[in-house]
RNA sequence: GCCGCCUUAGCUCAGUGGUAGAGCGUCGCUUUUGUAAAGCGAGGGUCCUCGGUUCAAAUCCGAGAGGCGGCUCCA
């Protein structure tokens, strides 16, 4: 079946939806319901609240209805003919007015005894529909043009494919996706945790966890300061003024309530641009200087509404490997294009081939509503076109959809349940600069003023980190894995020669662990597989006797017996070239 | 924040108005193990919190907190 059958499929069944709904639930108000990937919603207003728990005796009613339909049939209508069918419904009486207003033709389409506002877009007959092979999962609120001053409306979810092992098969791949989903395994990993005492979005990392981090971070730290990049360090609370200046304190909504320190209003900084600003601006600079490249990896605390956090995907306690490079216009290219290059690279040591670049560029129609020069906008924007039309990556260009102070990239990844994240981005900033009055002395010993173009590679290390634990299923490369091989002794006997081995391994800055416990080698070796580590070691008698230990890998099965100085030798080798 | 669902031992979960349960994990003893779970025993709970109904509440009702699925913005 083409994509184009299947999203009629769906939509089709979307009436069939708002069909059973009409039976069942007859002071229900159908809005609006599209096909979607994988299947399709409808939004009602329900007089009286339904649940997941109603969706069976939807769906059977569903059937029943499914039965008596042939074809759909699709008839033009005056607005008239149109209002007066859908009295009493505001939301099909918004978009008819909507559709008349754009000089659009409205169309009625009816199949059995339901008729509904639609363009088209059906099975031709309703037979051709599998009574088997769609499924209502769930129910969500949603706001009505998803808009939050709107009603609420609910919204079911259904799934529709064209046979019922295809729908069968996706269910299975949504079971398995489920068992790599971060928050699963972050638990089962002892990788992090969420702590009601705590707070909400506010994720603590266990040990492993933390190496984790510091691994991450580390990466992209080396590959910053072999490119020239410098550190910075910046405190985490902050006076009001600060953000007065940079015009965040009455625009920016996400920012936690202050607190008063001798009088004087401080706040949780929910960003770290203008830190950077202040500290570019605290000392002179020349033109010889830039392109000059702050970066640090620090911490930022946004109230996040409570019904958006999830996961590390989405908290408030978020830590971005944060760089603003200062530049002049002439250098806007070359400056993209290494941190294009940057991204790259780190996408491809974290094994990331999935993602997709979104170029956000401005209203070519409405240019006035942008701050900063034109020719300065159009040098930006041609440069994020042109690096990103020469790596091969997808990408969309979004136009009117950057801010009013410049034009975006965002690199965007999907989670192992489908929703879509942002993690790099690189923005041009043509506002900052200005605010904060930012200037260096250019070769005609002038003051200039500099761009300012704000990076994170990793985005935020949260988000970061749960994106990569789903990628890997838990199951991380050797170079990532919080613990790399865990040493089994197979009883007390070998203890002392498996403790040496451990201390040799762990002097060779090897992450290992020793498995002392009282329990079956069968355990042990069940113990080490399920931590999902990448190696572990037996050691009993015989290797004792021969000053070695059996060696078996995660992936690739036993290797052999190798004594301690070649199981060095083989891990540093393999994780060399895996980075 | 809003709509819906959920919250019982460290973890996964049974338990529908009448004295709080299982498996795994933890601790102890026995066992000293050769490639995915040794045996026995012990400990562990303000049943998320607060309030209400009831002779009696994990269970029913209300409010709050936290989690999950969505909606708008965002890393």
């Amino acid at each position: 079946m083409t994509e184009e059958k299947l999203q009629n499929l769906r939509h089709s069944l979307a009436h069939l939806l708002a069909a059973a709904i009409k039976e069942l639930y007859p002071d229900a108000l159908p809005a609006i319901g599209p096909a979607i990937e994988n299947g399709f919603y409808y939004d009602f207003e329900f007089k009286t609240p339904i649940s997941d728990a109603d969706l069976p005796k939807i769906e059977k009613e569903m059937r029943k209805i499914l039965k008596g339909w042939k074809e759909f049939e699709g008839h033009e209508v005056s607005e008239a003919e149109a209002t007066e069918a859908f009295s009493g419904n505001p939301y099909k009486l918004e978009l008819i007015n909507e559709i008349n207003q754009r000089g659009e033709k409205l169309t009625l389409y009816a199949s059995g005894n339901f008729t509904d506002l639609c363009r088209g877009g059906h099975v031709d007959d309703a037979k051709k529909i599998n009574g088997d092979a769609f499924a209502l999962t769930h129910t969500a609120g949603a706001y009505w043009r998803g808009n939050e001053k709107n009603k609420m409306l609910t919204r079911i979810y259904g799934l529709a494919f064209t046979t019922k092992e295809e729908l069968d098969s996706y269910i299975v791949m949504q079971e398995e996706a489920k068992k790599r989903d971060h928050r699963k395994l972050g638990k089962e990993l002892e990788l992090f945790t969420l702590i009601d005492e705590v707070g909400a979005g506010l994720p603590l990392f266990y040990p492993k966890g933390a190496i984790l981090r510091r691994l991450i971070e580390g990466y992209i730290t080396e590959e910053q300061e072999k490119r020239g990049y410098l550190p910075i360090w910046i405190p985490h609370i902050t006076k009001g003024k600060l953000y007065e200046i940079s015009g965040h304190l009455d625009k920016y909504d996400a920012m936690y309530s202050p607190m008063k320190v001798d009088e004087i209003d401080y706040y949780l900084k929910p960003m770290n641009c203008p830190h950077f600003m202040m500290l570019y601006k605290s000392l002179p600079h020349s033109y010889r200087e830039l392109p000059l490249r702050y970066t640090s990896t620090t911490t930022n605390y946004r109230y996040e509404k409570s019904g958006e956090l999830s996961g590390l995907t989405r908290v408030r306690s978020l830590t971005q490997d944060d760089c603003h490079v200062f530049c002049e216009s002439d250098q806007i290219e070359t400056e993209i294009s290494t941190m294009a290059e940057m991204i790259g690279e780190t996408y491809k040591a974290f094994g990331f081939k999935d993602f997709w670049v979104r170029i956000s560029l401005r209203d070519s129609k409405n240019k006035g509503k942008y701050l900063g020069d034109d020719a300065v906008w159009e040098k930006a924007e041609n440069a994020l076109r042109s690096v990103i039309g020469s790596t091969g990556w997808n990408y969309k260009e979004a136009e009117n959809e950057a801010a009013f102070y410049g034009p975006k990239l965002d690199f965007m990844f999907k989670d192992v349940l489908g929703r879509e994240w942002q993690l790099s981005t690189i923005q041009l900033d043509f506002n900052l600069p200005k605010k904060f009055d930012l200037e260096y002395t250019d070769k005609e010993g002038k003051k200039s003023q500099p761009v300012v173009i704000h990076r994170a590679i990793l985005g935020s290390t949260e988000r970061f980190m749960g994106i990569l634990i789903e990628h890997y299923g838990g199951a991380f490369p050797l170079w990532l894995s919080p613990v790399q091989i865990v040493v089994i002794p197979i009883g007390e006997k070998q203890e002392e020669y498996a403790q040496n081995i451990n201390r040799l391994l762990k002097e060779a800055g090897i992450r290992t662990e020793i498995d002392s416990t009282n329990e079956t080698l069968g355990k042990k070796i069940r113990n080490a597989k399920t931590s999902k580590t990448p190696y572990f070691l037996v050691i009993g008698d015989k290797e004792m006797e021969n000053n070695t230990a059996t060696l078996e890998s995660r992936d690739a099965g036993q290797v052999g017996a190798f004594s301690a100085e070649e199981i060095i030798q083989k891990l540093q080798k393999e994780i060399k070239e895996k980075k």
